[in-house]
RNA sequence: GCCGGAGUGGCGGAAUGGCAGACGCACCGGAUUCAAAAUCCGGCGACCCUGACAGGUCAUGUGGGUUCGACUCCCACCUCCGGCACCA
């Protein structure tokens, strides 16, 4: 039977391993912790994919090593699964989402567990048991209960001082007159500033699917499923104050180690830019609007005095109405702004809007409405927009310009208007030549610059003459007093400048927007709110919360999950006793129905497993502070922004208000590469037959089309042996002028290149499924599958198996040629060399290389007669993390009667490692010429007299001259001649 | 367009500025076998030269540069992948 017998083997290992909880973990730390997390997966329908076990075996080959290095290590599984999927399902079939869940999860769960993961089951959690979601419901209270502090200066454990922190709502200052219009302003002032709040926003509904949607379950306007129409209406949505932290979170990636790539991502998304805020003056409102580009005698009056008034009053802190505030990242161009854009949804729009322009406006504004911001950016290719009527006095040189609206000013940034100035902004000047608005230039570029790509493809002419946009730095002409100041200098001037005559400051402006923390769906956390009402019925804007003794907010018990064709979410449906209730002091409440996305419960999941059983509190603060922060985070780069930017203002809102030890919670975070399905051969034929049903080259089919004929082609699969490779690329076989493609591609169920781990597993066994995954490559490449790979690692473990186990025999038992005897000089040196190098590449996380470095070990080993026991026992320890069941098998067989899951991890011996004699490459002008074998340790000038020794170094050097000899002892020795 | 990352044999990949292609796959040859599977041994970048032994030239996307020496460092460009995309 002694054939390498993975289903054997692992069966009976991972029994082992479950009955001995072999890796059930402490609840605090023996001596030195390592907290290894995996991103816990979203458990679908279809079962674990083969992207899941290679970040999933890259973490329980670290732990297993850790452990074996003395550390105590938490390694943790739990489920995501909260979830659009699971409730579609339920709408098809009336199953209950729960039972989709939980039957998934099982599914998952058998997976993981067949692999041989060394995670503490015992911690398993899923973020749809109530229990979990207590406390997601109870962090959201947190955030309801915080505002943010901006002006608090503080300083952290490292000594770091920072501005701004989440304080408890009930410290927030009152001003006076909202404290002495009473006790119902208070509490309005207060839901003003809390982290969690409620505002109108746009949300996809879907009339004919009676639900809304989520924007990925939109495609041009209609719904993926079903291709109806979507309209944008707009629903009362809880957000997050991310942006209170966006400072934060942009400066605290410096002390985290990530790629610097995945920080990279981040500091785009939070997008900081740095500008000013200027008031340009409209007049009071009620006085006519300037709707002349020169000021009467009454309107030179009133800005005069508006001027003054601002010179000794300052800058307000909110835009006053008799002023458009705007947003500019160049202030030093203040002199060349013709005209301002207005947001077509901004406030003033209505009041600025002229009798005459008031058809147009509305016309525009009501158009802008039904495009979401994606078709804004998309089709909006060509600039639109329509004049108000109305002008805005530029405070710098009190010259009117006019105001306009276009939807390519985003009511979402800045201040939702700006000040356009086409001469040196690309937008603008699109918008200005096409409505034929002024450009002034004042900024006079540097001598010799170049117009970029950009700017010349915007170029116009003009009286015979090229014009083209700048929109770099430069030097200031046009601006009066300012001019030949150079951008940066005369930025920093007309701010300060402009902050003393009370029209302007330093702003800092973010891409980052708040959080839409609220989705329309039933199989999610409720809110633990309550709306006030009023004897009506209706909601007064007063809110209340469940006690934290009132938590978990259970979601009702509900059977039917058809849309019942309103907006609102499907809770509104739910039974009256959960929807409603009446408070002890009378007042009728109304429950919060929408319910938390699926972001919530991943957010803080990495704390609950610290101690996922605590029922008094989310994470024990001891426990907390053992712990964390996570050392090392694995996990796909689709979350490289969302998840791990979410959980990042989560931690620091919880830092804030005391409840955990650090302010990161993820000190090094690795991405790993996806696996693309086996590589595929693809060549291209007309699709239409025609006369000449033949092969187009790859190179010139573009969407299925073959751009020189027009003619539609479609994708033909090849095999290996109807290719062959010519030059670059690969060719038909039968016509070489033929190009064929030769990718590999995303998994896909539609392409049917998905790879089951199930059938991988049934086939080769877990061990060599680890193994596979590892030795594809670097974690971080995307790399494609390959079947035939699998094969190669399988028989690399069939033959470590026989190496140890005899097979000629029934039995189980040891090789003859494994005996107690001792290894002789090369056989330790190979042993050592190879802990060394094994060692080296798990710290760095090299898989890879540390996999071929015990394939050469045995390569060396397999073919001895004999195989002493004192080089194999280590062996068998640095595979065990690799391939667990057959290194514990093995163990067992070498005659140990303990799991190896502790055994210390073997060291190597620096002085083993050193070599007698080297073989040194001789180089002649760069290029080795020769080799030469002399002691390792040898001197230059021994070397050299070696080298000049050999016959064919001899003959290159006869009759040259050396100038110069370079020598790397042990390595090379190189001559410079002429 | 902007920001990242990557281009090395037929394929996946390896190489602190020091012998390019470790290791694996595929393929070819041999051993074992009645035969096959499995296994074991050997070969395997391209081109030139040779009867053979040996040897030589060119090769890490392209073109330059630094260096005694470059896959590795610098500059420019090309291609592919990922992200963002009117953010004033």
């Amino acid at each position: 039977m002694p054939r390498y017998d993975p289903k054997r083997i692992e069966k009976k290992w991972q029994d082992f391993w479950e009955q001995n909880k072999t890796f059930a973990v402490p609840a605090l730390p023996r001596g030195e912790k390592l907290y290894v997390l995996d991103m816990f997966p979203y458990p679908s329908g279809d079962g674990l994919h083969v992207g899941h076990p290679e970040g999933y075996t890259a973490t329980d080959i670290t732990c297993r090593y850790h452990r074996m290095r003395g550390k105590t290590v938490l390694h943790p599984m739990g489920w995501d699964a909260f979830g659009l999927p699971a409730e579609q399902h339920a709408i098809k079939t009336g199953t209950h989402p729960r039972e989709t869940t939980y039957k998934n999860i099982g599914t998952f769960r058998r997976q993981l567990k067949m692999l041989g993961f060394s995670y503490d089951w015992d911690r398993e959690i899923s973020t749809t048991d109530p229990e979990y979601f207590r406390w997601t419901q109870w962090i959201f209270l947190q955030l309801f209960d915080t505002w943010y502090d901006a002006d608090l200066v503080w300083t952290d454990h490292h000594g770091r001082q920072h501005v701004g922190k989440g304080r408890p709502i009930a410290e927030l200052p009152i001003p006076s007159d909202v404290a002495a219009s009473g006790a119902e302003a208070v509490r309005r002032y207060q839901d003003a500033h809390r982290l969690a709040y409620q505002t109108e926003a746009p949300v996809n509904w879907c009339p004919a699917l009676g639900t809304v949607l989520a924007n990925e379950e939109v495609i041009d306007g209609k719904s993926e499923r079903g291709n109806h129409p979507v309209v944008r209406i707009p629903l009362r949505q809880w957000m997050l104050r991310i942006t209170c932290y966006a400072d934060r979170l942009l400066s605290d990636l410096d002390v985290v180690n990530w790629p610097e790539s995945i920080k990279q991502l981040q500091r785009n998304w939070i997008g900081r830019s740095e500008g000013a805020e200027v008031d340009f003056y409209v007049g009071a409102p009620g006085l006519p609007t300037v709707t002349k580009t020169t000021l009467d005698s009454d309107q030179s009056r009133q800005f005069a005095a508006w001027k003054s008034a601002r010179a000794s009053a300052g800058f307000p802190k909110a835009q006053t109405e008799d002023c458009l505030r705007i947003y500019t990242t160049r202030p030093d161009t203040l002199f060349g702004a013709t005209y301002m854009v207005l947001a077509p949804e901004h406030p003033y729009v209505d009041r600025l809007t002229t009798a005459t322009q008031k058809a147009q406006v509305d016309a525009y504004r009501q158009q802008a409405s039904f495009k979401s911001d994606l078709d804004r950016t998309d089709l909006a290719k060509d600039k639109t927009g329509v004049f108000t009527g109305s002008y805005a006095v530029n405070p710098v040189n009190g010259a009117p310009v006019p105001v306009w609206i276009a939807d390519y000013v985003l009511i979402s940034y800045g201040t939702g208007a700006i000040m356009a100035v086409p001469a040196h902004d690309l937008r603008d000047w699109e918008f200005a030549v096409k409505f034929q608005l002024p450009i002034i230039p004042v900024v006079q570029p540097p001598a010799g610059y170049e117009p970029s790509a950009e700017e010349l493809a915007q170029s116009r002419q003009v009286d015979g003459r090229t014009e083209t946009p700048f929109a770099g730095e430069g030097t200031a002409m046009g601006s009066g007093p300012y001019d030949g100041l150079g951008t940066r200098e005369f930025k920093q001037r007309i701010t300060s400048e402009l902050t003393t005559q009370g029209m302007g400051r330093k702003a800092v402006n973010f891409r980052l927007r708040d959080w839409l923390f609220s989705r329309q769906h039933f199989w999610g956390e409720p809110f633990p709110i309550w709306h006030e009402l009023d004897a009506e019925g209706n909601p007064t804007g007063l809110m209340r919360t469940d006690a934290d003794h009132e938590l978990p907010v259970t979601l009702p018990a509900m059977t039917h999950f058809k849309p019942h064709g309103r907006p609102e979410p499907p809770l509104a449906e739910a039974p009256q006793d959960w929807l409603f209730k009446t408070a002890a002091d009378g007042t009728r409440l109304a429950r919060e129905t929408n319910t938390m996305p699926q972001w919530a419960g991943s957010c803080w999941y990495y704390l609950r497993f610290i101690d996922p059983r605590n029922g008094t509190a989310f994470v024990d603060r001891a426990k907390e502070q053992a712990w964390m922060p996570v050392d090392l985070y694995i996990g796909g780069a689709e979350h490289a922004v969302l998840h791990l930017l979410y959980s990042r203002f989560w931690h620091k809102v919880l830092f804030d208000r005391g409840h955990v030890s650090g302010d990161e919670p993820f000190n090094r975070l690795v991405n790993q590469g996806m696996i693309l399905g086996e590589a595929e051969l693809t060549g291209y034929q007309f699709a239409d037959g025609g006369t000449e049903p033949g092969w187009v080259s790859a190179r010139q089919v573009r969407n299925d089309v073959d751009t020189a004929t027009q003619r539609p082609v479609h994708a033909a699969r090849l095999t290996a042996e109807q290719v062959v490779k010519k030059g670059n690329d690969f060719v038909l076989a039968a016509d070489h002028q033929i190009v064929v493609e030769s990718r590999a591609f995303k998994m896909s169920k539609s392409r049917g290149n998905v790879i089951n781990p199930d059938l991988v597993v049934q086939e080769y066994g877990a061990d060599s499924l680890r193994l596979y995954e590892m030795f594809m490559g670097p974690l971080e490449a995307v790399k494609p599958w390959s079947m035939s790979g699998v094969e190669g690692v399988s028989r690399f473990l069939a033959r470590v198996w026989r190496t140890i186990s005899d097979e000629a025999v029934e039995e189980i038992r040891l090789h003859p040629a494994v005996q107690d005897v001792p290894p002789s000089a090369d056989q330790v040196r190979l042993l050592h060399k190879t802990i060394q190098a094994v060692t080296r590449d798990v710290e760095n996380l090299s898989f890879n290389t540390a996999i071929s470095r015990m394939m050469e070990f045995v390569n060396a080993v397999a073919g001895q007669d004999v195989r002493p026991r004192s080089i194999l026992e280590p062996f068998v320890l640095l595979l065990s993390p690799f391939a667990p069941h057959l290194a514990e098998e093995a163990w067992q067989l070498l005659g140990h009667t303990q799991s190896l899951a502790y055994e210390p991890w073997p060291q190597f011996d620096p002085a083993v490692l050193v070599e007698s004699e080297a073989e040194l490459a001789v180089q002649i002008n760069g290029k080795v010429r020769g080799k030469i074998k002399i002691p390792a340790a040898a001197e230059q000038s021994v070397a050299e007299q070696a080298a000049r020794a050999d016959a064919k170094i001899a003959e290159q050097l006869a009759g040259k001259t050396v100038i110069k000899i370079v020598y790397v002892a042990g390595r090379l020795l190189s001559f410079v001649v002429k």
